[in-house]
DNA sequence: GTCTATATTTCGATAGAC
DNA sequence: GTCTATCGAAATATAGAC
């Protein structure tokens, strides 16, 4: 049940946005009332919290690996893969991606909260660190960064341009876009 | 007056979020009460729609003018001058890309009520009309998607990370790097 | 686990004085 | 143009029965 009610969250809270989706909207749909809601989550944040994590786990694993390597060199070498890596994951979870893309503001908020996870562990924190390490040269880390917003923001921004190619078809075309800014300039 | 609601507004919706900055939260920062700003505007939502037009007016004129190329083969020429142009209006309008890249659900919203501009009008439906082109082939449509994403999630999310930086050398830093997106695909 | 019923709060919006 | 005062709606959250 929990799970019906995260799922039927998520598509609501793309739909309308989290602040104009209530607790009522989602009972709804589920054929249920508010107060059943109650039950599985405290708090409206906690569904939303919950959806935040799902993310932080789909992009913990590469992070963590990258922010292990100890030069710069290293880290900019693993740069490409690991645009390639997040073109797959962005495809395969549109949905979660597509939630924080619109509802960033809400999404942000949940830092407020004490209940909220370390700063160490804030997925757009280690995100920002890798980008700010001067070590790797400004250049190349304004193109890690444009990486970084056209995979996303094609992949959610205008999704439904694109909703008729096939994935496969759709990730190799970004894989063959995006490599030109991560590798080095042309002569 | 109307100018200062609009302004403090801007900065509680980048802070806060839409919904969660009330008309009393304007209000107090003004130093006013809620019922003075009823005065300028009608209804909170009016000054939402009044930021979203000046997005709008930022992006027309590029866009009408794109629009009105005839051919897509002169369409994709014109496309990379059109880039460029955005990376300066973002750096020279970066609050107003924001208080959007962080309501994206409130903004949309704003075409569910009647008062709001037709159809056409539209930014986004412009801008998706383009980049659905049959005309043009789907591998440049998708390198001009992450163009597009490229700038807009650089400069917004990213923001603070380039902070201290000089708006030419990033102006100039961004051009470079997205322009390997819109030229052709390397040999 | 889900229900009915209700408490509590907050916010958008209005009326009318100054 | 701004104020005080208030209305009414809607939402989160709780209490307690089944």
């Amino acid at each position: 049940m929990r799970e019906r009610i995260l799922d039927v969250a998520l598509e609501l809270f793309i739909e309308q946005g989290y602040d104009k989706t209530s607790l009522r909207d989602i009972a709804e749909r589920l054929g249920v009332t508010k107060a059943a809601i109650y039950y599985h989550f405290e708090r409206k944040e906690d569904i939303l919290l919950e959806l935040h994590l799902r993310l932080h786990a789909i992009g913990r694993d590469a992070l963590d690996e990258l922010e292990s390597l100890q030069t710069a060199e290293a880290q900019m070498a693993a740069w490409p893969a690991l645009i390639d890596g997040l073109i797959e994951q962005v495809i395969a979870n549109r949905e979660i991606f597509l939630v924080h893309v619109r509802n960033r503001s809400a999404f942000e908020q949940l830092g407020d909260d004490p209940r909220h996870l370390a700063e160490q562990d804030d997925l757009e924190d280690q995100v920002r660190r890798l980008l700010s390490n001067p070590d790797i040269p400004l250049a190349q880390r304004v193109r890690m960064t444009c990486a970084l917003g056209a995979v996303v923001g094609a992949l959610t921004s205008a999704s439904n341009v694109f909703a008729d190619v096939p994935d496969d078809e759709l990730a190799k075309l970004m894989r063959d876009a995006v490599r030109d800014l991560t590798a080095p300039p042309r002569p």
